[in-house]
DNA sequence: CTATAAGTACGAAAATAATCGTAATAGACC
DNA sequence: GGTCTATTACGATTATTTTCGTACTTATAG
């Protein structure tokens, strides 16, 4: 399946594979925190990823529920892989040491990347 | 400065940031080889994004030399920053592993991130 | 000179994304 | 039942990006 969510579908996307099937109203009231934006522009959003067949619904009384049909990490995969592709003209090393070199990350997350390096390294 | 380059703004960028000023037959003549499209549409894009000051340009003889006025560095930053943000909701660590993990990156590469992992690890 | 080829300028259409108003619908409560 | 409220349906508008046709300009070969 060719996966291309817009900005907005994968503020959606990521609501959905966080907090599982949820009703427009809950990503709504979620989005609305940090983003000006009207239920029903939420609403018809959803409406045309259901029809997109990117979410699943179900109905619940009065309202829908959405759940979110692409895998995430299938989705993160495709869209890294396209970003890498138009922004580092294709290196992921350099990506990665711009995103290592610029962005708090801890401790605990530096030792996990570099036990990731080892097992890399050790199969080349 | 606000960046925000389109998906074909981009593509002008990388290559002028890759063989410096060029003229839009140039530019034309590279993206024309992995897409479809028109002599006009790049040479369009290349003045809108002059109009915006993302380029500079000179004349020279009947046509134009086009010069990236944006940083290379800077603006992978920014995007990267954004993407981060949007597809892995803010976790640097996380986009890290999945580049590492998913693309074909050399031992030399390999040991330069982990040099620079060493070195952030010790300012903490 | 003049014709031709290679450019630029520019308006407008096509494609895509996002926004929102209004109407219809259906529970919930008295 | 009648009223209120939350929800969906849907058309239409706006904004942005991309595409391209056509007219105009200018260097250059003959």
């Amino acid at each position: 399946m060719i996966i291309k969510p817009t900005e907005s579908e994968l503020e959606i996307l990521n609501y959905l594979w966080k907090e599982g099937p949820s009703t427009v109203r809950q990503v709504h009231d979620f989005l609305s925190a940090s983003k000006d934006t009207g239920y029903t522009t939420t609403l018809k959003l959803m409406q045309i990823m259901h029809d997109k067949g990117v979410l699943y619904r179900t109905e619940s009384g009065r309202s829908h529920i959405y759940v979110a049909l692409l895998d995430e990490e299938e989705t993160q995969q495709d869209l890294l892989g396209r970003f890498v592709e138009s922004t580092f003209r294709g290196s992921a090393a350099r990506l990665v040491m711009q995103a290592l070199g610029n962005h708090s990350t801890s401790k605990e997350e530096l030792d996990e990347i570099r036990e990731l390096l080892n097992n890399l390294e050790n199969k080349k």
